[in-house]
DNA sequence: ACCTAAATGAGAATAATTCTTAATAAAGAA
DNA sequence: TTCTTTATTAAGAATTATTCTCATTTAGGT
């Protein structure tokens, strides 16, 4: 990743929040962790150099960086939520054999769900973000 | 739902399952509760009838139920998991306002999704299954 | 009716996450 | 810079959803 000090402490600061070391190092961790970390990945991590981060910390911090939009929560057919750093527009691609989750970026895509949806408009309900769950299997696996 | 205690009994016996009432119960609670369960409103809805159905019972019995494809898990992005009785392929409206959960089944949409990818052809993935997570308002929330 | 493997009940155990409270620290004001 | 206010954090207890263990029961074939 090639997000450097300055650019985590202003996105920060940019949504109104304090910048303090825990948020600093968790929004790190969650950049320099590929794939879709779980809390628990994170926790580790961030231990690695501070090792007195409480857990409690972590998920409150995890929550307040979801709720600013500078994280999203991805779920999985587990039972544990995983973090990505990605905010651009995507998609995931989950294999059955492994615990990989792979983002899918594809504009092209996106537009034909786009105008697809305008035309069918729905009664009743107004749609406001579409993202696909692409199940399948990574050839390696 | 139009299920009955005959078919109920075929789906299970189809799979080789033993027909054991709480695993009766279990089926009919989800046809008869709308809108995907929880395990918890599963429970409640079964003990009504029979109280002394234990909760691992339950989760034992809807895990059984999801391996033989008699029903199917549905994520959220809060912590608990779901149920869905609906086998055929579909889509979930998700509200982003309340809790409710609804299926949207659309061939038409599954047709292009269907040609897209087959176009696509992803190198290194085999896709099998695409599941669509609409995020939106219905509009009495 | 009998046998055997599979299913269940009861409740303890675990895992992930949330809550509580006192102590600490960030950011703006003086 | 120092002070003040208020949000944030550490520590660990509590909660919630789910899984596990094991003795007992039961479904379904014989």
């Amino acid at each position: 990743m090639q997000i450097n000090i300055t650019q985590l402490r202003d996105s920060l600061a940019d949504k109104g929040l304090k910048v303090t070391p825990q948020r600093m190092n968790i929004l790190e961790a969650i950049y320099s962790l590929n794939n879709h970390p779980t809390a628990e990945n994170i926790i580790s991590y961030v231990r690695e150099k501070h090792p007195n981060v409480a857990t409690g910390t972590v998920y409150k911090v995890l929550d307040t960086l979801v709720e600013n939009e500078l994280i999203k929560k991805v779920k999985t057919d587990s039972d544990t939520m995983r973090y990505d750093g990605i905010m651009n527009h995507h998609h995931h691609l989950y294999c059955t054999e492994c615990e990989l989750i792979e983002d899918y970026v594809d504009e092209d895509l996106d537009k034909i769900l786009k105008n697809y949806f305008k035309k069918k408009n729905f009664s009743g309900f107004t749609v406001e973000e579409v993202v696909l769950q692409i199940r399948g299997k990574f050839d390696k696996c």
